[in-house]
DNA sequence: TTGAAAGCGCTAACAT
DNA sequence: ATGTTAGCGCTTTCAA
C-alpha cells in the first residue's frame, strides 16, 4: 500500500530559501522572476540551495500579486465536432510555446453550460480564446470588458477575430465545379443563426453569380452527418449536379442519404465541403473540400490574444484572414448531362480510395 | 474604438462588502465560505450587499489558503487522436459537474513536452487525470506523490486505474469470427510498449487458444491509418482470412492497404478493431469493433479523482474495468473458403453503407 | 454567532 | 545590488 499523494513536510518557501542563503526573501524572489536585477553569483548560490531544498515557486502566490495566471481559456460547442481537434493543438501548442497552459470549456451545445463553465473560469485565466459560442454579441462584449478575448470564425465589431478566407474558397469550388460542366449548384446551409454559415452562403452566392453558375439553396440543416442525410431528401426533390455543403460533416451526411436513394457521388452528383477535417480523406468517395487552416487558425488567435495579455491594444480593426485551399479528391467529377439517378454503380463512385 | 478588458475601479474585496454590510470581513467570508456558520439574516444582508457591489470571490486568494483550485489537469498523448475526444467530453463533464475546470495538456507525443507542460500544470491543479502516456511508470509515482492521479488503460499497482474489459472483447470478437467460420486470426499489434496493446494481445491469443482458432501476431505498428496499411504488406506475405488489430485506425488504414492489394473486406478478409472510434462507422465498409465506453472511462475516472481530492484514499486494490461490447458492422462477414484475394469487387464490399 | 488578527507565498515599492 | 516592509484577497484560529 502507498501512501498517496502526501506532503509529509511543508512546501519549502522563499523563506527557507533566503535562510539557508543568508539572503532576503526578496532575493530569492528576485533571483527567480527577474534575474537580471541580482547579482550572478548571489543568483547562482540562491537557485542552488533552492534546488537542494528543492523549492518551486507557488505559481498561485504569484499570480495573486501579479494578477497574470498564465492560464488561458478555449471555449469549444461540442469536443466531438471533430474540426476541434486541429483546432485545440494549434491553441495549446502557442500557448505551450508562451509558457501559457490552456483551460479548456466544451460548452456541449448548452448556453448554461457555457456560462456556467465560462464563470468559473474567468476570473482565473488572462484571457479567452472563443472558438465556437452560443453567446450573444452582446454576452461577448460583456466578457470583453474583463478579459482580452480572441473570437474565431465569426465578426463582432470592436473585438479581435480571426476568420477563413471563405470568399476565396467559395471562388476556387465554384471554379472547380464550372471546370467540371456544371452549371447549376446547390448550397446546402447549416444552422442559420451561425456566423460561418452566413458568409459562407454569401460567398457561394458572390462566386457561383460570378461565374454564371445558377445557384440555389436549401435548408437550414444540423452541421451534423445526419443534417446532411436530410439534406439528400430535400435536393432529390430539386436536384442539381452538384452540391456545396456548410461543412464537411454534412457533406458526409449528404453522400450517405444519397446513396442510399440511389444516387451515386460523384457519378450523378459532386459535392464539395468546407473545413477538412480528418474524415474527408477517410470516407468513400474521400471529400473535396474546402481546407481550413484549422491548426493555424488556433495558433495565430492564441499569439494575438497573447500579446493583447501583454498589454497590445486589440486593434480592432479589421478581422484578421487565413488563406484556404481547395483540396480535390473523389467526391466531384465532371458532369454527365442528361444522366438520371440510378441505383448502379459507376466504377468511379465505388472505388475505394488509394 | 471599444476601450479593451478595462477594470475602471479596483475590483470590489470583502472588506469592501463588510464595511458596507456593517460585519467584520471574516463573516462575509464566512457567508460565502460556510454558510452554516453564519446567522441566516446577516448572511441574506451580507450576500444582498454583495450583489450590490458586485462582489465576487477570488478563487485565486481562496486557493492560496485552502490549497484548492478546482483545476484538475487531463493528459492525453495527441488530440487529433479521435478516440480522446470523447474521452475529454467525459472528463469535462465529470469536473464541471463538481464545479470543476479541467486543464489540457496535449503532450503532442513528445516526452518532453508532456513533462514541461505536467511541471507547470501540477502546482496549481488539485489532480490529474493520465489519459495516454510516455511517462515511465516511475515517473507517475512521483507525480503521484505530489498529486492524486488515476490512471487510464494502464495497470500500475499501487495507483488507481481505471481499465476496459479487453478480456472480454477479445472474447466477444473471437466468437464472432469463429461463427463466421474463420478458423486463422491475425493480430495486427501496436506500439510494443504500450499497455493497451499488451493486454489486447494476450486477449486475443487467450481467447483464440480457448475457441480452438489458430492465432498469429504481426507487428508492432504505429497505432495509426499508416501503420494499418504498413500491416497490409505484412498480411499479403502471410495470409489469413481474419484480422483483429490494435485500434481502429489500425483497421481503417489495413482495409485501405488490402483494398490496394486488390483484397476486399469482408470479401476476402474480415477486420476487427478496437474502441469504437466516431469514424468507425464513416469509412467503408463499416467497422465492426470491440466499443470501449470512452465517455464513460473519462467520467469515470474524473469521479474517482475528486473523490481522492476530497481526501478518500486512493482504494489501490484493482484497476476499476468497465465493460466493453462488440459492434458488428461491415467489415465481418463469413469466410469464404479456397477463395483467392482477387481484384475483382463482390457486391458486399463495395456497397455504400446505410 | 461574530470579530480581531495572523497568516498563505509571493511581489513591489521604498530604502539603503 | 540587496534588504525592509507592506500588501494581494481570502481563510482560519482564537476570543468574545
Amino acid at each position: 500500500m502507498s501512501q498517496p499523494h502526501q506532503s509529509p513536510v511543508k512546501r519549502t518557501t522563499i523563506y527557507d530559501v533566503a535562510r539557508e542563503a543568508g539572503v532576503a526573501p526578496s532575493t530569492v524572489s528576485r533571483a527567480f522572476s527577474k534575474p537580471s536585477r541580482v547579482n550572478s553569483n548571489t543568483a547562482a548560490r540562491v537557485r542552488q540551495v533552492a534546488e537542494r531544498l528543492g523549492y518551486r515557486t507557488n505559481p498561485l502566490a504569484r499570480a495573486l500579486t501579479t494578477a497574470r495566471t498564465h492560464l488561458i481559456a478555449l471555449v469549444v460547442a461540442d469536443f466531438t465536432n471533430p474540426v476541434f481537434a486541429q483546432l485545440v493543438q494549434g491553441v495549446q501548442q502557442a500557448a505551450a510555446d508562451a509558457a501559457s497552459t490552456t483551460v479548456l470549456i466544451d460548452a456541449q451545445e448548452s448556453d448554461r453550460l457555457e456560462r456556467a463553465a465560462l464563470e468559473r473560469a474567468l476570473p482565473i485565466v488572462d484571457g479567452v480564446v472563443l472558438a465556437s459560442s452560443r453567446l450573444s454579441d452582446a454576452a461577448i462584449r460583456m466578457i470583453s470588458k474583463q478579459r482580452p478575448i480572441v473570437v474565431l470564425n465569426r465578426d463582432i465589431p470592436d473585438i479581435p477575430c480571426v476568420v477563413t478566407d471563405n470568399p476565396h474558397g467559395a471562388r476556387r469550388a465554384a471554379e472547380h465545379l464550372r471546370e467540371l460542366g456544371h452549371d447549376h449548384i446547390t448550397y446546402a446551409a447549416g444552422p442559420e443563426p451561425s456566423w460561418a454559415n452566413g458568409i459562407r452562403w454569401r460567398s457561394v452566392l458572390e462566386a457561383a453569380t460570378a461565374l454564371d453558375i445558377k445557384i440555389r439553396r436549401i435548408g437550414p440543416f444540423s452541421p451534423t452527418i445526419d443534417g446532411g442525410r436530410a439534406a439528400a431528401d430535400e435536393l432529390r426533390r430539386r436536384p442539381t449536379t452538384a452540391v456545396i455543403t456548410y461543412n464537411d460533416q454534412m457533406a458526409i451526411g449528404l453522400i450517405r442519404g444519397l446513396s442510399q436513394l440511389g444516387i451515386d457521388v460523384p457519378g450523378d452528383v459532386s459535392v464539395v465541403g468546407f473545413d477538412d477535417i480528418v474524415a474527408a480523406d477517410l470516407v468513400t468517395p474521400r471529400l473535396t473540400t474546402i481546407a481550413a487552416p484549422l491548426f493555424a487558425q488556433g495558433a495565430a488567435a492564441t499569439k494575438h490574444l497573447l500579446t493583447m495579455i501583454d498589454g497590445a491594444t486589440g486593434h480592432t480593426g479589421q478581422p484578421m484572414v487565413l488563406p484556404v485551399r481547395l483540396i480535390i479528391r473523389d467526391s466531384t467529377a465532371r458532369r454527365c448531362p442528361g444522366r438520371r439517378p440510378n441505383p448502379t454503380k459507376t466504377t468511379r463512385g465505388n472505388r475505394l480510395p488509394r
